[in-house]
DNA sequence: TCAGTTTTCTACGCTTCGTAGAACTGTAAC
DNA sequence: GTTACAGTTCTACGAAGCGTAGAAAACTGA
């Protein structure tokens, strides 16, 4: 269960880059506004309904990957988890259901670039 | 469009343990003894009518994922790549989507076994 | 209590997936 | 070469997930 539709990724990213707890309002505004810039002119953003996102949230609230506040009127959201931590637990919920785990990490490595191997070697370091 | 549903994987895992391609029909009779041998005794193998096997592998080889010979009467079906093949892509792509990969790479390696991690260790190693 | 705001319920259309019948096509034997 | 059969494609249906939102219910401030 993990796959996110394409709204759902769209809040989900509003959420992960923002550093407080979201309204529902606050999401549809900002997503009008970052799908009219990133959309480029001429396509104008999208005036979700409010309850469209209120929707969207419960579906990934179910999904565990939202939480709200529920005790202030205006419920406010966030993520549970952050980006990088969510995408490594995606990572290694792909990589745990292969039975040739060492094999599928020497492909992994092999087409990571110099940069990132670099980091890796650092990061493995100092274990 | 990466992932696959429960029948296509049990296909694919098909496809991925055998080294020859397969038929349909093989197929078929594969998927019923190993789902009868996996699940345990008293649940019997999934008998599947072979159209089905074929609407599978035709989906399959519509994401890519598969490639069958038309030359051969009966067409005969192989996996595209590796099963560690194709899961490393997955993770680069599950990684690709990203902004912040150094961070997820960070999350990713802290919560490595410490097998694993020597392995990829002795991977980033000669590089 | 009333009006406005917020949340929940319900629903519809689209797509994916499991499933398979019906129809078509290629093949081998006669 | 016509026929019977194995194999393939076409078409389809039901369930589930997702985008979308109206209608109804619940809440809050005045």
């Amino acid at each position: 269960m993990a796959s996110l539709g394409e709204l759902e990724r769209a809040v989900m990213d509003l959420l992960w880059a923002g550093q407080e707890a979201a309204t529902a309002n606050t999401l549809r505004d900002q997503l009008a506004r970052t799908s009219a810039t990133q959309d480029g002119p001429g396509h104008e953003g999208k005036e979700l309904a409010v309850t469209t996102v209120l929707t969207v949230l419960s579906r990934l609230e179910k999904k565990g990957l939202v939480e709200r506040e529920r005790g202030t009127r205006p419920h406010r959201y966030q993520a549970v988890s952050s980006r990088a931590d969510h995408t490594a637990e995606l990572m290694h919920e792909v990589l745990g259901s292969a039975p040739d785990r060492e094999a599928v990490l020497a492909r992994f490595i092999g087409s990571v670039s110099e940069g990132e191997a670099e980091t890796l070697r650092k990061l493995l370091g100092h274990l």
